[in-house]
DNA sequence: CTATAAAGTTAAGCAGGCTTAACTTTGCTC
DNA sequence: GAGCAAAGTTAAGCCTGCTTAACTTTATAG
């Protein structure tokens, strides 16, 4: 049986594993702030329900699936923020908690009807890819971090990273939006933040902050 | 602490309070679809937080607590439901489900939005009224069940009974809706059925059915 | 007033999802 | 390749919300 917590596990695991990397323990535990021990335990189970390959020591990859189940639950959930935002004028900043919890309390048919309603869209409002009732997942645009850009050229944000409210209400703050242009003005090596320029306005950004937020080159 | 669990409880025995009768063990377990004994056991917990007051073998009762809880509770779903039919176009029959899981799972924020969505209505679309953020219950006007009209008199659908998906679709099916008006043809004194006349169709509705409806004379 | 059925309660136990504490494995440094 | 810190695992146990089975209380019929 598929329960909420372990909705939450697979979605986790997918995030890490779309990253390149098998999910290790302490990631997933820190991630769903439970302890080490949690993911031990639960990884037996999902492994012997045929969710996930795991191997004691070596971390976590879904299996086909695990990763029908994870696509499922992140499809519900940027369905969920997107809807929250267009059709209750929600702000970026409230509505990934709330989908946090309404991704697990949906319908099928409620799900489809709110796809229905934003027109089937591909992208949430992160930027994210919607993955579509199928399973497939729309492609993602290159994009590189706010980290690796080059002093003096100009970008445009085209994902931030949907994972902390905090950090998406600085963001709404300091105009950081989708789609907004930036100039880079400097980066500083020695703690990796950023200092970019918006509408001529100069805005400081950590590495924390930075690392969270994709562009796209313009020129 | 109050839980998904605790808040279906209190919502229970606020809807069997609401009809006058101290809600018993058994209805509530029925309701509930779970044991007597859980329930008993619930009660402990409810009473030692001061959300019921219960003297064992003698029923429950709400607390002052307990009601604001079951109302907010309750507001959660009749704006949910509401929100859902009109916001999303689903059906009668498809609603109670659902919000039955999303009451649960809302923020104070989102649910006022909703509110303010719908223009702060009184009533949902079963005409059951929606507990106001303040914790107070609009008025409800007078009505009457299908099962205690007079034949030859003819009455206004004002209220169905929001308790059973499967009711939902029937009433739908047999167009049966708010507002619907209908002329009392016959009653079987035996079975407590009744027959009815809607846009000068004759429907049979069983005494579980006529009970859920509640009308208002007309003429 | 008593017998009895119905309703309610208690006790013991289970499953899920955690925790902490103790232990094991890994992998890196020297 | 020995030693050690970090990461991971196991074991025991807790809490919630249920279950079933056995028992108690209540209400009612005669």
């Amino acid at each position: 049986m598929s329960t909420i917590s372990k909705e939450n596990y697979l979605k986790t695991i997918f995030i890490h594993n779309n990253t390149g990397e098998t999910a290790c323990t302490s990631k997933v535990a820190h991630k769903l702030s439970v302890s080490n021990a949690a993911i031990s335990d639960m990884a037996k189970k999902l492994s012997q329900e045929g969710l996930i390959s795991y191997k004691k020591y070596r971390g976590m990859e879904l299996t086909a699936e695990g990763e029908k189940i994870a696509l499922r639950v992140l499809r519900r959930h940027r369905l969920w923020e997107s809807f929250l935002i267009k059709a209750l004028g929600m702000s970026w900043g409230e509505v990934h908690d709330e989908a946090e919890r309404l991704e697990h309390h949906s319908s099928d048919s409620l799900i489809d009807k709110i796809d229905e309603y934003l027109s089937f869209p591909d992208f949430d409002p992160h930027g994210e890819p919607i993955p579509k009732k199928n399973g497939t997942l729309p492609k993602t645009p290159k994009s590189i971090s706010l980290n690796e850009v080059q002093i003096g050229n100009t970008y445009q944000i085209i994902r931030v990273n949907d994972q902390n409210s905090e950090l998406m209400k600085y963001l709404t703050k300091n105009n950081l939006f989708l789609n907004t242009k930036l100039q880079v003005i400097d980066k500083l090596l020695f703690d990796n933040s950023v200092i970019v320029k918006i509408n001529g306005k100069k805005i400081f950004l950590s590495e924390k902050i930075s690392s969270s937020i994709f562009v796209k080159f313009l020129k």
